[in-house]
DNA sequence: CATGAATGAGGTTTCATTCAT
DNA sequence: GATGAATGAAACCTCATTCAT
């Protein structure tokens, strides 16, 4: 049990390396198993396949950052009109979004490699399309806000694409800090500048303040 | 003359659909060939390998931005202080930068397939990047448009990061549209609106209006 | 484990056979799996590719041949002037030496066909200058023996190729022998009349006898 | 007639160059055309294929040399045995053998580089066995010469194939000296040992002086 | 648990040569 | 004389995966 834990931790371990190297379609499974000191057979009894391997290596966060979106969008189905609008014109934003932003925000950067694994290297994967797949929950919420405040403001004609895009925004804005940032100071500041930037977009569309 | 003409565009059209079908790396030469109804050396005649025959499909949108974007930025280099801040406080935004996003935009449209290709089916080829390159130009004029803009309010905290950023979201903002709006009047929109909440979110990072 | 040692051999016979057929270059690794019942990838599995195919076929003699000669050198190294006289007169020749060359001989017999491989058809391979190696190693010694002769017989003028050239008629004797010659009392005879000739070859040069 | 001379030239000179640097196997005729501003068709329309043009290369040395051979051998045929012994213990030698010799040595040195693709980068092509055939016609005059020889000094055993290995170390020795030696005097004086030696190895092998 | 030999299809590329124009 | 497009076979090699042991 502590033997194929091991046996486990060394080949991902490698993996990770190769595939934050070289990316999914061009990473060696011989070069994976050769730099754990392991046969392809054991690789094979851990792992279904080269895919398998992959996602082992980003399952965990995934897993995570899907949750809490499952879990705050359905706290924020609700929302009414009035409350829209309040959330939006209140300069600090919902409660709620911010917490979950930051929760997710938080569990990227504690598995900084394994995230830019899922977002820079998973091309080839059954992993490929994973932001899509975030955005599109993300999406979900934010079609519903467009919905309801095109009730209270309908002289703004917006696009059905629109929501979508600000989705996209948020999760690539994280994804970017991330990758491209590693101080941490700077990427505080960076959150804060992207945080107003993002807020007085959606304002601005909406010709609020 | 017209003949070999036909042969490279017949090896192109099957290029085309293959490399959007699978992607740069997972596309084979064999079967883009075979669908051409040509042999692997009348591909070698007319391209050097792979990478060229892929860049062929490329070469001539990615030059147009390419030109544009240089000769544009080369014209905004000597922006005083006080045009930064009239520019950007003027609704209509710069009327060349406009220009210049309706041309790289234009252009993109009238490739739309070989844009996709460039942009999503990319990977693996000397292409790959071409993005981040385009960015790059750009981030530089919006670094030294942040640069004024800090002379004339220095009391805005601003990454270093967030030039880029935003020079980043302009682009995305345009590949994404191509990506997933085919309608016309529904493209407009979004641009519209997309305009709208970027130029909020620059206004809004600096605290104006 | 003998049936892993089974399939090597299995591909080493097929490769023996048709790199004397064809030489390094022309030879098919395609035919070579094929004659030998064996995949390409079988093949890759034991050799890091066709080079190496073909170095182990004749790795073994290299390396015995390069043992001897070096060992051998590193004894003749310290040869005084009165000494290389006195072994030149002696028409029985220097001990060692005979001995050394009479070693490697006798390898190169055991390993006639992978000799013939070695010196005949190795072009295109890393083993393609294996011959001048193996006389740079034995020119050294007769350069310094030319150089000992030179002190003893001043007024005798040599070119400073002649050693190399010596060094090279040597090693190239057992190579033609070996091709040439199957019967052994032939060979011993050769080998007798080759021997005189080569020291008479010398001791003319130096006008001794 | 003197555009296609001029052609031909061009193809002759590229060739050259590429069959010198990568051996007749490895060079590549695609990069004979480019060096020679010249395409295929061109080349193929004056040399049958890539055989053809490797010997229009060394044709013409290689008949001289054969000429003077063939020649030169035909003169010597009916030499007595006092001849030979005559000859042989005179310390110029034949003087029509110095002649023959001398004439290829200069033809050899006429035509360096065309001699030097002919001994060493002809593997592959129909020239790879030439020096053997020049060696066999050098070989037979030797064979009359030891039986000769025999007749005269019964006691003496000498291999039947002493002969040619004779024949083959003076071909060889020029061709060394070609290959290895640029400076004149260098060569005239290794030619001076040379000769010595393989004079002295010859009278050795036969007990003479 | 793990080995490691073996599969077999597929990859891109290079080549000498031909032939209609 | 010469072009240059096109052939088509073959080249070496790599790969993820399987399975008897």
């Amino acid at each position: 049990m502590s033997k194929n834990k091991e046996t486990v931790l060394k080949i991902q371990k490698a993996a990770m390396k190769e595939f934050l190297e070289k990316g999914f379609m061009k990473a060696s499974l011989r070069k994976i198993c050769h730099d754990a000191g392991v046969t392809t057979g054991a690789l094979y009894f851990f792992f279904k396949d080269k895919d398998d391997l992959f996602c082992s290596l980003v399952r965990e966060p995934v897993e995570k950052i899907y949750k809490i979106m499952t879990e705050h969008y359905a706290l924020e189905t609700d929302i009414s009109e009035e409350d829209v609008l309040a959330v939006l014109k209140n300069p600090e934003g919902s409660l709620e979004d911010q917490k979950a932003m930051l929760s997710i925000t938080k569990i990227m950067y504690e598995n900084r490699d394994k995230i830019m694994l899922l977002f820079g290297k998973a091309q080839g994967s059954s992993m490929e399309n994973i932001v899509d797949k975030f955005v599109e929950i993300s999406a979900k919420q934010y079609e519903k806000m467009v919905e309801k405040m095109k009730l209270a403001l309908p002289d703004i004609k917006i696009s059905k694409h629109y929501a979508r895009w600000v989705a996209k925004q948020q999760i690539e804005a994280v994804i970017y800090s991330m990758i491209n940032i590693k101080d941490e100071k700077e990427t505080e500041l960076f959150g804060l500048n992207v945080a107003a930037s993002l807020r007085g977009g959606w304002m601005a569309t909406w010709k609020l303040q």
